[in-house]
DNA sequence: CGTTTTTGACCCGCGC
DNA sequence: GCGCGGGTCAAAAACG
């Protein structure tokens, strides 16, 4: 797949045919990496139709495999999912690139397409869709192995990640009969006292409580990290628009696109108590809720320099220019819903800049 | 003894 | 076409 230069139309919507969207969603891909090392950049163009994840909107594709225990899945899956990639990243999270490289040749702008819009179509439909393939990486200090999120897990892989000395574990989610729901857990690269927890599915059975409250934390990342205009710039550090979304006030959340998922980032490990260290957008009408049955071990600290231990320093970390729609907005809470549970709605925001 | 974890092998997609 | 790397399987080991 050529990565670096082609630029190309991602079809949110199988039915497309409304323009019913003036919006224009400018993504300036500075680099973008489908793994956690690498450098490897795509361009490419958005609707924001809400399909957010899958070009291919055939139901009966997209609908059920999911559902289905992996283990019986599994050989179709794999090929499954590659045919659904499709990046819809907004902001690239430094701390997910390879600092190492410069792909300047990379850097070259996609334009969204308003009129290949029609945010008028069945967004049920591509709300499951994103349900199913929107991720959520949670970052925080923990000593535990793995953070506790309210959910059982049952570990069924591990692997070392180039470029990571850390191992990556792979939990599948034990509470449901064939809970199509599976995380990953590594530490960070650069500090391993952080934990980078990746979750990724659709829950098929009811969450605990604690979940829940997990699920309001991340949803609400995401849909404040949408629901902000984020200008296009490669200025060398989180650009003034990235959204700060307060957990408590440390929650740092971006949208990413290193991932060939949308991924959404929330980042507890940021310094609440120096905000002039990020350039974050407050919500003050954010209601936080707490981690109650976080394990213990999980002490979200105030830290500075977090971001440049992470990684989070130098260019092309915000490499969008979006204007949330709200709808996408709503798809992709849903996704996290799903993934981590119910959602309160006072902690769902949306703006249309429209 | 049932469940969970470990770990080497395998599959598949992607980049070269 | 080949190699690399991520993700998963499944048998064996460990655990409770």
């Amino acid at each position: 797949m050529a990565m670096s230069s082609d630029k190309r139309i991602v079809d949110f919507f199988a039915h497309d045919q409304n323009p019913c969207s003036k919006e224009k969603l400018c993504v300036d891909i500075k680099k973008e990496s489908t793994h956690d090392h690498g450098g490897v950049s795509r361009g490419f163009e958005l609707d924001t139709g809400l399909n957010l994840v899958s070009a291919n909107t055939d139901s009966d594709k997209s609908g059920v495999d999911d559902e289905v225990s992996p283990n019986i899945k599994h050989k179709q899956s794999s090929s499954k999912i590659s045919e659904e990639k499709r990046p819809i990243g907004v902001v690239v999270p430094r701390q997910f690139m390879d600092l190492g490289q410069d792909d300047s040749e990379s850097n070259e702008i996609a334009q969204f397409d308003a009129n290949k819009v029609d945010t008028s179509k069945d967004f049920d439909k591509t709300t499951e869709a994103t349900k199913r393939r929107v991720r959520v990486s949670v970052r925080a200090r923990s000593e535990a192995a793995m953070i506790s999120d309210g959910c059982q897990w049952r570990k069924y892989g591990q692997k070392m990640a180039k470029g990571n000395p850390s191992p990556r574990a792979y939990y599948r989610c034990t509470m449901g009969i064939a809970c199509p729901v599976r995380k990953h857990v590594q530490r960070c690269a650069e500090d391993t006292t952080i934990l980078i927890t990746t979750y990724e599915g659709t829950h098929n059975h009811p969450l605990p409580p604690s979940a829940t409250r997990m699920a309001a934390t991340t949803s609400a990342a995401a849909s404040t990290a949408l629901s902000g205009s984020i200008s296009t710039t490669n200025n060398g550090l989180l650009g003034p628009t990235q959204t700060l979304i307060p957990y408590s006030q440390t929650t740092n959340a971006t949208l990413s696109a290193y991932s060939p998922f949308p991924t959404v980032t929330l980042d507890l490990t940021t310094n609440p108590t120096n905000p002039s260290h990020y350039f974050h957008r407050p919500q003050p009408h954010f209601l936080a809720p707490n981690f109650p049955n976080m394990n213990q071990n999980f002490v979200p600290q105030n830290l500075d320099n977090e971001s440049k231990l992470c990684g989070l320093e130098g260019s092309g970390d915000v490499v969008g220019n979006v204007t949330a729609d709200p709808n996408l907005t709503k798809a992709l809470v849903a996704a996290i819903t799903s993934i981590m549970g119910n959602v309160h709605p006072q902690n769902v925001t949306s703006r249309n800049s429209n």
